[in-house]
DNA sequence: ATGGTTCTGTACTGAATTGTCAAATACGGC
DNA sequence: GCCGTATTTGACAATTCAGTACAGAACCAT
């Protein structure tokens, strides 16, 4: 028996998420936001209690996002789990893969992992926000480490290797993509750096 | 005939530096730079044309830095480019070794590439930002890329491997546990991912 | 010593930003 | 149809910020 929100939660968040992507946090202003949003500050303030609000909310309805595609997209029989990683690695250098569906890249500043660019600006003084990037991280390592070992039971990687360092190693490449995009290299060259990853894969010794 | 300058020109910018690196470009206020670096405003506007002169000239400095000893330490005789390669590659993840002889690692916060975290938070919408920030990446690359050669002619790197692509790649997994460093791991973890990707640098056939 | 030139520090202005508040509004139950 | 409640809106004050201007200080050459 009162007024109903006007907005959807989760759109709002999206919008903010973008304008967070686009100017980064502190080069957004609460009005930048109320303007990608289409919400005042009023309400800003009252559903998110302010920018970091929604900073922190908005990167928790990324790394649902995130938990929800990367091992849907990762997850699968043995038999393609090699050309799974492969796919993966290489979508994911265009944005990361949400889901088997969703197409791979708009622009270069959706297709960097959120979570990688607030880290890496606030993160450092930021406690709440960098275990928040961190739970991303991991929870997209996790998905790959399960696809290696899967990957490993099919004979397709060197059994001898660890899977959950070649995962830390892959999506520590996917992350070192982000960081060359944002030197303006090509997609093209960013597609050959995952190609030359995935072609230095541990292979078993022989046969 | 006149007064000259009571600052050292690359002292202020270092410190500028240092400043930029644990608060942002937008999160610090050119009253900050003026105390980090002990400069008046009046100075600061002077000399080099505010907030942004100073970052780009920060830049160049760092890249100068860059420039000349990243070079020095991975270039020499053929027989050591490898373990050249995997010391650079250990060292660099505790922070971008500029020199033999400079000590690795302070803090976490001077570890990161400055290059990457400008480009990564304003590089998209700075040009002159991320140019600078490529020219960084880019005289890393080739020293890489050369130090990689030699190892070939050493007989240590599989002759058939591109040295530009595996250059790329190895700078990309540098940057990448920029990346996973600002999420809160560990130095023993980055480590552990430096010397992953070491181990999987493509050997010669056999023998 | 002295004058001219450059540097240094501070005060100032206009704009931007943050967080809060109160009035207006819209909806659901009765 | 009416009322209570939660949302929305816009405005407000206090602070911060960037960039400029100006006056004083320091130095060197003569």
């Amino acid at each position: 028996m009162a007024r109903p929100r006007s907005f959807d939660r989760d759109h709002v968040l999206h919008a903010a998420e973008r304008q967070f992507r686009t100017t980064g946090y502190n080069g957004t202003s609460v009005d930048d936001i109320s303007a990608a949003t289409g919400l005042g500050r009023g309400s800003l303030y009252a559903t998110f209690d302010g920018k970091h609000g929604v900073l922190l909310q908005a990167m928790a309805g990324y790394f649902a996002r995130l938990g929800q595609g990367a091992p849907q997209v990762l997850a699968g029989p043995d038999e393609g789990a090699l050309e799974r990683l492969h796919g993966y690695l290489l979508r994911a250098v265009h944005g990361v893969p949400l889901a088997a569906d969703v197409p791979p890249a708009p622009d270069r500043t959706t297709a960097t992992c959120f979570a990688a660019k607030m880290a890496m600006e606030i993160g450092a003084s930021d406690p709440e926000v960098q275990r928040l990037a961190n739970d991303c991280f991991s929870v997209v390592a996790t998905a790959v480490a399960e696809c290696v070992r899967a990957a490993q039971r099919n004979g397709d990687i060197d059994p001898d290797a660890d899977p959950d360092d070649l995962a830390y190693l892959l999506v520590t490449i996917i992350r070192g993509t982000d960081v060359v995009g944002a030197y303006g290299h090509s997609p093209a060259r960013l597609t050959s750096i995952a190609e030359s990853a995935f072609a230095l894969l541990p292979r078993p010794r022989h046969r």
